[in-house]
DNA sequence: TATGTTGTAGTTGTAGACAATACTACATAC
DNA sequence: GTATGTAGTATTGTCTACAACTACAACATA
């Protein structure tokens, strides 16, 4: 029973986490969705997927009920999955969700008032600032992403972490189901750093305004509400469909 | 192509949502967390679980796979399955991410001013009123989440719900990890009625620092900080394990 | 021509068999 | 007596095969 135990009786070691077929297979699954290796609403054969991963049908399904379960694919009995599609009312309910999980984020942060935290924020907008510099509208889109993420990451809720690890995925999602392709505002980086501002500023209010604005500012635009109003640049290539989707998972 | 089409290209009648078998073997896991049936921290043996049921291990560690997503099952590789528990640092996490979710709730209610919505709130809150005049813990724990349940529902938020409703299993998992046993406040009512008011007066603020104070005491009472300040009642018998946990599910 | 039916191909859904891993108990060495 | 090694057992992880379902196309029929 005493196999490493410190004095106060608490473990000193902890068994290594090791990764399961189904968690390497679900991340594989994931980074596909994400670079759009698997396009928005691409039906994917099981037994094609599978021998493209080096693996069988079993554990490619289970992983598949995980993402089923996050809403990035959807199963029809009888028809199989597919990758789901945002659009419409799902955009808006997609950033109901975003400002539920980062407005909180943004008090969590203000409550905490953890300097190390708050600084990593700071580096994602930096680097969004960067980027929106630039002119290439797929930095800036990722950039954007990372931002929020790290704003999320950064208050230390491994719920929230979560949900918004699922959510980038969705916003990424609902980018690719737009059908003029790539959209991104020109002046991205001010509305951002009013959000970290207010968070320096420990001032609740304004940081969730913030947030709120930018949510509402993201929905018009991916729902073409009054496209004239926006000031925004489009791209098109909606998404390259490559012929081979995903590479062999490597154990270790 | 123009097999049942509306005029606005809209399809009129929408393909029957039939449930899988994973649905359903993923609906009776979740019910018998719920119940109880399947006790916090229990291992759960995939053969044994599989023949309850009447199906075979395939569809159900593919709907696991839907609960280790939501965190209500934990899987280590070698060693299967087993209900998480929820204590200590986790307790907090839990009403971190329920209070995203409860307070994006009532700010939704008090944006979208529908009537219909917030009456369904309020037969909530009367059910819970009613029980918490009675005796019986367990009835008013089973009325406090139904009125949570009901905050978020009436809110209209497809993502919201689906978080609520890993949030309600939880909590209740969380309640069952309190060595103590079943643990309930004595006058539930009152603060319930706080958030009710703020969301029919149209106040935000209020509403909010509402739901956070009852996240916060709901922290206290489980992770038993100063137990002698809080007025609850314990209720021992932790919870019944049954031999038979599941009811093999009929396909209808 | 349009609609309904039937056959066929391909896919998914489920079951069972096999292989790999982890737990238990016992034996053995220090 | 404690600790380490080892065998046996049981469970999980993965694969393969079969059954069931869906989609598509060719054909028959009104």
């Amino acid at each position: 029973m005493a196999q490493h135990m410190s004095q106060n009786g608490v473990p000193a070691v902890f068994r290594v986490p090791r990764a399961s077929t189904v968690d390497l297979i679900a991340r594989e699954l994931r980074n596909a969705i994400y670079s759009g290796a698997l396009a928005v609403g691409t039906q994917l054969g099981e037994k094609e997927i599978a021998q493209q991963l080096g693996v069988s049908r079993s554990p490619l399904r289970e992983a598949a009920q995980r993402l089923v379960q996050e809403g990035l694919l959807t199963a029809t009995p009888g028809r199989g999955l597919r990758v789901s599609t945002i659009r419409g009312e799902q955009v808006n309910d997609l950033y109901v969700a975003r400002t539920a999980v980062e407005s909180e984020a943004v008090r969590l942060l203000i409550n905490h008032d953890d300097e190390e935290a708050i600084a990593g924020v700071e580096s994602a907008l930096e680097e969004l600032v960067n980027a929106s510099r630039g002119r290439d509208p797929h930095s800036i889109g990722d950039s954007d992403l990372d931002f929020h993420w790290a704003l999320v990451d950064a208050a230390g809720s491994q719920r929230l972490r979560r949900y918004m690890s699922t959510l980038v995925l969705e916003t990424r999602i609902a980018s690719f189901s737009v059908p003029e392709g790539f959209v991104v505002r020109r002046n991205v980086a001010a509305s951002h750093e009013t959000i970290l501002e207010a968070i320096r500023a420990g001032d609740v209010e304004t940081g969730v305004a913030a947030v709120a604005a930018l949510m509402d500012e993201a929905v018009a635009r991916l729902t073409g509400l009054e496209p004239g109003a926006l000031d925004v640049e489009t791209v098109g290539e909606p998404h390259q469909t490559s012929a081979i989707a995903l590479e062999p998972l490597s154990h270790h």
